[in-house]
RNA sequence: GGCCCGUUCGUCUAGGGGUUAGGACGUCAGGUUUUCAUCCUGGUAACAGCGGUUCGAUUCCGCUACGGGCUACCA
């Protein structure tokens, strides 16, 4: 038990969640139901200034949305709680001493102002001022002050920070299931800050301490991170954990679908898809971002989406269930590489599952547009009606963009196509149809269609010539499914009474 | 600028020292459909470049180019 597998999604409650963060999300959950581990929440939130306001519900919602379930989390609790960072400090603070007892942090009073002239004027200089083995030699730290000195502004409360003591000429391994080994030079790695003048850690402190105390055993996080890896693992090392470090993979990114550059916030509007799991309104400026949960997506075929976008099964296979995907998913498989997202892709994969979608399932999805429109058909009808349209369906909302003119009488008849098939004689032929349809009573699955073909063979009349102005009377355009499913959908009295109202509007508006 | 990571059809990718470099989406062309869409069939299209190793390299190594990430008291 004392070695089972635990990861953790440690996002930042800094704004809505976006598609690499549930990517991320993803591939922990998988790789922690499929090795029989803990999935963990762990929100990061040790910077105040970025904290936004229902971030962190916006994070749960979405991956529940997901159908990713967390075994610990702030609301579920667990053996390790508290799972938010802010509510940790205690524990930070009590570790950070630690480091600085033994040698491998300090504290720094350089202020803010002060670096950042140092950068300012190492830019002029076309250089690049980093707090590091060198620089902190001649800074304001207890490197560089006296004991007695450093004591001093310690009590009189100038502020701190407290940094890492980077060794020096040393190379650190970082071992990465995706990438293989790492190696960096502690000569390029920079003093960070451990710990802020708030009294709260920086990400690097936060997050080697809380995965050690928490026993996660691995990390799976954007590559975003691989610079700092290093770090981390020195981190391990000061603390005497090295023998617990977790094993790290760092995830290709997701870059913009154009251009350069990692996905971000206001790409996915800009290029006509969601790059959030659901619709996020900006607390502040009241901007509002798409979601697929909206744009009618659906979850496992956004879940779909997700892990393809740099994992793939080694199979032509791409269509999968959660479980399916428990089974087949394999950090071994995971690129190295970005990937952009295709839209068109997306859309496909949501069509597969539309099609997948059992009865129940769609009568639910088109609930919302019934009621929208006070409609009440009965479920056998309306379910009748979806297998009739499903397969036209890429999005939930097609489902009622290519139904509605089963439940709704069209009021405008697409002028585009009455101009390419109303010919001069057709007036004549559709009330001639009319006529004998009505005396004939053959309006049923067994006798409409033998009677239509009658009726076309002896006027001598394509096909197309009788049933494409009955379309574009029954349904106001020229789309929908075969027209002889329409009319059976209708009933007969419904139909007739279309084509009547249909002949007096489009023979009297020209 | 420095450090690190990467590079197979337009996109997601399989493959890997000797292959007609495979699949999916898209696209194009046919077919089905009385319409539109779906669907079916077929086509199109890729190993970034240059060196090296090798009998042989797209595959291994190096360099270059290009792309990306990081370089905050942000994560």
């Amino acid at each position: 038990m004392g070695n089972s597998v635990r990861v953790r999604f440690a996002p930042s409650p800094t704004g809505p969640l976006h598609i690499g963060g549930v990517r991320t999300a993803l591939y922990n959950f998988l790789f922690a139901r499929q090795k029989g581990g803990s999935f963990i929440l762990r929100i990061e939130d040790t910077d105040r200034n970025r904290y936004v306001e229902g971030a962190e519900q916006y994070i749960t919602e979405s991956l529940k949305w997901c159908g990713l379930e967390f075994d610990e989390s702030p609301d579920r609790g667990g053996p390790f709680a508290p799972y938010r960072q802010s509510e940790r400090s205690d524990i930070y603070s009590k570790y950070i001493h630690k480091l600085i007892e033994s040698g491998h942090a300090y504290f720094a009073f350089d202020t803010e102002e002060e670096l950042d002239q140092r950068r300012e004027s190492c830019k002029e200089s076309k250089d690049i001022f980093t707090y590091d083995h060198h620089s902190r030699t001649y800074l304001i730290n207890s490197l560089t002050l006296s004991r007695q000195e450093t004591e001093h502004k310690l009590r009189s409360g100038v502020p701190y920070v407290i940094r890492v003591k980077i060794p020096e000429n040393e190379k650190v391994i970082v071992n990465d299931l995706i990438r293989g080994e790492v190696v960096v030079e502690t000569n390029n790695l920079d003093d960070k800050v451990l710990f802020k003048s708030d009294g709260l850690p920086t990400y690097h402190l936060a997050n080697v301490v809380d995965d050690y105390l928490m026993k996660i055993t691995h990390v799976i996080r954007g590559e975003e991170w691989l610079p700092s890896a290093p770090l981390h693992v020195l981190l391990y090392r000061f603390f005497g954990w090295e023998n617990s470090m977790p094993e790290f993979a760092h995830l290709p990114l997701i870059l913009k679908p154009d251009g350069n550059g990692k996905l971000s916030k206001r790409d996915g509007d800009r290029l006509g898809f969601p790059v959030f799991p659901m619709a996020w309104k900006d607390p502040v400026s009241g901007e509002i971002f798409s979601g697929y949960r909206e744009s009618g997506y659906l979850p496992e075929a956004f879940l779909n989406i997700m892990v393809h976008l740099g994992w793939n099964p080694g199979t032509d296979r791409e269509l999968f269930t959660l479980t399916e995907l428990t089974e087949e998913f394999s950090l071994h498989r995971v690129g190295k590489h970005g990937s952009k997202f295709d839209v068109e892709k997306a859309r496909w994969f949501n069509h597969q599952y539309l099609q997948l979608s059992s009865d129940e399932d769609l009568y639910g999805y088109i609930q919302p547009y019934l009621r929208e429109h006070s409609i009440n058909p009965s479920k056998n009808l309306a379910v009748h009606i979806l297998h009739l349209i499903k397969d036209r369906a890429f999005l939930i909302p097609d489902l009622w963009s290519q139904s509605w003119f089963f439940f709704i009488r069209p009021r405008e008849f697409d002028n585009a196509v009455y101009q390419k098939i109303w010919k001069p004689d057709t007036a004549q032929t559709i009330s001639d149809f009319c006529r004998e349809l009505k005396e004939a009573s053959v309006f049923n699955k067994e006798e409409l269609q033998p009677f239509i073909q009658d009726f076309a063979a002896r006027k001598s009349l394509k096909m197309g010539q009788l049933m494409n102005p009955l379309r574009l009377m029954a349904v106001g355009s020229n789309q929908g499914p075969g027209m002889i499913d329409i009319m059976l959908a209708l009933g007969e009295e419904e139909f007739i009474s279309r084509i009547e109202e249909g002949m007096i509007r489009l023979t009297s508006s020209t």
